[in-house]
DNA sequence: TATGAATGAGTCTTCATTCAT
DNA sequence: CATGAATGAAGACTCATTCAT
């Protein structure tokens, strides 16, 4: 019975980790296409084709399915990011590595950036705040590699910090230019220019 | 009485411009804490500390509302970033006048800018790719005006209009860095270390 | 003073009764182009060429201005017919006088019928009931007449009142196809059929 | 497997339908009290035993189930009286026919009968005109019968259409009398008030 | 007396959440 | 577990009535 009890009870747990997967999968398109606020719970049902009662059976609420969706992605994200940045030798490698995590990941899901770039910070669900506390730790890491450049004069004298989330800001400015428009660049040309441009200001005498 | 009729016109028209704006001041406020969707007109009505009624007689629905709040500062900047970018002389002068329009009236209308940041490009509203339209004027300027320091010599060969969007892209990544945090550096730091950032790398060899 | 008084005082009552006539006409015009629900007190304000708060100096109500429209024409109407009858000397002339003072009334005040038949009899001013409160005087008139026409063998041996209240039916329904329809006949060939008709009846053997 | 799937499906339809007619239902009694305008979704939903939401759940709008109400029996009547009409013999009988249909329908649906005269015809959901569309088809085939009656000699020679309404006007104004007050006269005597009343007109030489 | 700006109660409609089947 | 019908709280908007000027 020990036997059958365990294998019964994880392909519960199986079964139920998988109806939420096509929960949030379905979420995610939803909340992509229309924000939190105007998505309906009977929407994300219907996109996830169940009931909208069994949406209740894996998530408490709209707001929970929301953080799932998020959650989800964000930490796949962070982790890619800080393996890649972690990877990556010289501080331009590893700023490139940043960049290049943040691209990709944004082709591979375009949806969950979307939603990224669209949710208000006002929003009871993702407050901007809380959104920028993912981007910490990985410009904690280029912060430190700047530092390091610095101090053994790889590159010019900048306000490590600032630079660093200043490379943020221009990954997520062009990601935003990218999915809010119809590009007539490519992700790899819109990327090597930024590179570019950040290599060409840090080794500025 | 020729010389009072008048006046009393006038006064009515000034009494009911200055209910508008005191709508306006209201919601923005309130815009700028939850976003449209989450305000409601009672709350405006209550932050502007009048009757739910009172506001419409000024505006006919809530979203008419948004859009005053918006055009009224919209406009303003957008005007005054024209006329600094034109006034300036060199491209760095005219790089200097967008960054510093955008950072002075932020300081100057926080709410205003909390708005712009918040608002989700799929609200009924304010469509990302509206708000981008206001910065396609100021970007051109800018373009145009790289173009021509590129073909002089004078910087860098940089692909003009995409290093015109990611200036912009900076000045409006470091607004929200400032509005979203409590910022420990001041905003003419922030300014500044953007224009030695973009100078730097323009002038890259 | 006393000479002036009493004119002052009476001047005030005819600028009174002015203004509340004022607000009658225009008030009839407004319920009888939308009914007394869809009606607001601003467009008769506005038809009255007077300020809202004007009309409330004469009137407590939106419910008191209606029964004052109806009350007015209402009474008037009774009137004149109650008189017609009175004057007319055989049964068939008094039926006529019925038919021909409702259709000479509507010609005139074409508003007025438009609400007396547009108004729903659930409405909180006009019940039916009231409105046929004021048709029975006149019916009882054409009933004892026809009673007395009965018992002198001048007409055949109909209920009297019933066949009041019919001829009563078939004016009100002629009269209220007129308004509802653009009609190709004229009123007088219409009161004509009406009267033959009736009368082809009573004289029936 | 089957045979429960169908009836399964079926079955749902049936709920659904008693669901929407169980609001009908509730929706004609209040309508039918109040008119359109001063009932409200809420009085419905309570008339109907259920939640605001649920009345939403099988009409879109106030305006539809207004519709729905006036579809269901507007339509009934409507055949019920052509076919009378279409399987009597004589002129006389048809138009007894048309006379009698309406009295029993009334007797049978007195609210709706209400809710036919209660409404006033600048309603935005039953005008005056689009009711008189109803009377149409069956007036018509009146005109067409007496017509017919008159081209040989078994009448009076009346403008036929004229009479057609007339009659109509008869039968509408005798119902709602019946309707608006306690009526000491069963519907059978009414009836057959009418019909006399038109056969002696009609015979008149 | 006349005005019309201000008020706020009342109505339709939506949608997250619950629960009986 | 799955369903989807039922619920009712919440929000935009209207308009009769009041009142300060």
């Amino acid at each position: 019975m020990s036997e059958l009890a365990q294998p019964a009870k994880l392909k519960k747990q199986v079964v139920s980790e998988f109806r939420q997967s096509e929960i949030i999968t379905a979420a995610r398109k939803v909340f992509a296409e229309k924000g939190y606020v105007a998505s309906t719970v009977d929407e994300i049902a219907a996109q996830a084709a169940m009931a909208k009662g069994t949406v209740y059976l894996y998530f408490d609420s709209k707001e929970l399915i929301y953080n799932a969706v998020l959650a989800n992605d964000l930490e796949t994200l962070h982790r890619l990011t800080l393996e890649e940045i972690a990877a990556a030798g010289t501080v331009l490698e590893k700023i490139a590595a940043y960049i290049n995590a943040r691209f990709d990941y944004c082709e591979e899901r375009r949806d969950f950036f979307r939603i990224m770039f669209i949710e208000p910070f006002g929003s009871p669900v993702l407050s901007k705040a809380k959104a920028r506390e993912w981007l910490r730790e990985p410009v904690r890491m280029l912060t430190v590699a700047i530092d390091d450049a610095i101090s053994t004069n790889q590159i010019r004298r900048w306000p490590a910090e600032v630079l660093a989330w200043t490379i943020a800001d221009l990954t997520t400015g062009a990601l935003q230019r990218r999915l809010a428009t119809m590009p007539n660049t490519t992700a790899r040309e819109d990327a090597d220019f930024l590179m570019n441009f950040v290599y060409a200001a840090l080794r500025a005498s």
